[in-house]
DNA sequence: AACCAGGAGAGAG
DNA sequence: CTCTCTCATGGT
């Protein structure tokens, strides 16, 4: 097993299924209404306490069912007013209607997850405000897609535990190229099984440890 | 009362 | 390609 196993293995025995910490994130299977939200919040979590989130998803439910087809249906600025707790209320309004429209015009969210992953992947992230953590979560917790999704959290566990000292050497990799979200990504799909499950599971029990440890070792 | 949270776009150099 | 600025709310 290695080490990159036995971190899951470390974290799930301390922290448990992350399950309930992550709301629907974790839970399978989905609906598609739970996948469509999803999405969304995965747009409205930018930069963004996922409090702040939590009282915009539920201003959107006050008005009917979170859904794709809502975020069209309502005009921009009452979508602005609706999202407002989640910070950055404009310009999100303009990204959710933005990938709304994309996967609609798709055929909505089971016929993307039909598609090829390395092509919607790069497909998505020409949308306006899909990055690359956005699309990885759209495509891990959405769409059940083994994509591994880099954040913060995961960069500060890489670096804490040392795990590229030794290779961007061998690799001859410049410093900041170490902790490049492609590398990085690269580096745990490459030695952990390809199965979204894991990667789901995996990825919010970084998040919960993170979160716990606080930012006491950081710099 | 700064500081920051599941980031990303746009512009400059 | 790498900085730096901007977008904005709510909780410590």
């Amino acid at each position: 097993m290695n080490q990159y196993l036995s971190l899951y293995c470390e974290l799930l025995k301390k922290h448990g299924q992350p399950k309930d910490q992550w709301g629907l994130w974790c839970r399978r299977p989905k609906t598609k209404w739970q996948r469509e939200e999803v999405i969304i919040g995965a747009i409205l979590t930018q930069n963004t306490n996922w409090q702040n989130v939590k009282k915009a998803i539920t201003n959107l439910k006050q008005v009917k069912k979170c859904s794709l087809k809502l975020i069209l249906e309502l005009d921009l600025q009452k979508l602005e007013e609706l999202i407002r707790p989640s910070g950055f209320y404009k310009t999100k309004a303009r990204y959710l209607q933005g990938v709304t429209e994309y996967i609609l015009k798709s055929g909505g969210v089971t016929k993307l997850m039909k598609c090829d992953l390395v092509e919607l992947r790069s497909e998505i992230l020409k949308l306006k405000g899909v990055g690359p953590e956005t699309a990885d979560s759209i495509l891990l917790y959405a769409l059940d897609m083994p994509v591994f999704v880099i954040d913060e959290y995961t960069r500060r566990l890489v670096k804490v535990r040392g795990w590229l000292e030794h290779q961007s050497s061998k690799l001859n990799l410049e410093p900041t190229d170490r902790f490049d979200y492609e590398y990085l990504r690269k580096l745990f799909e490459e030695n952990l099984p390809k199965k979204f499950e894991l990667y789901q599971d995996l990825h919010a029990l970084i998040v919960v440890e993170g979160k716990q440890a606080g930012r006491k070792v950081i710099k």
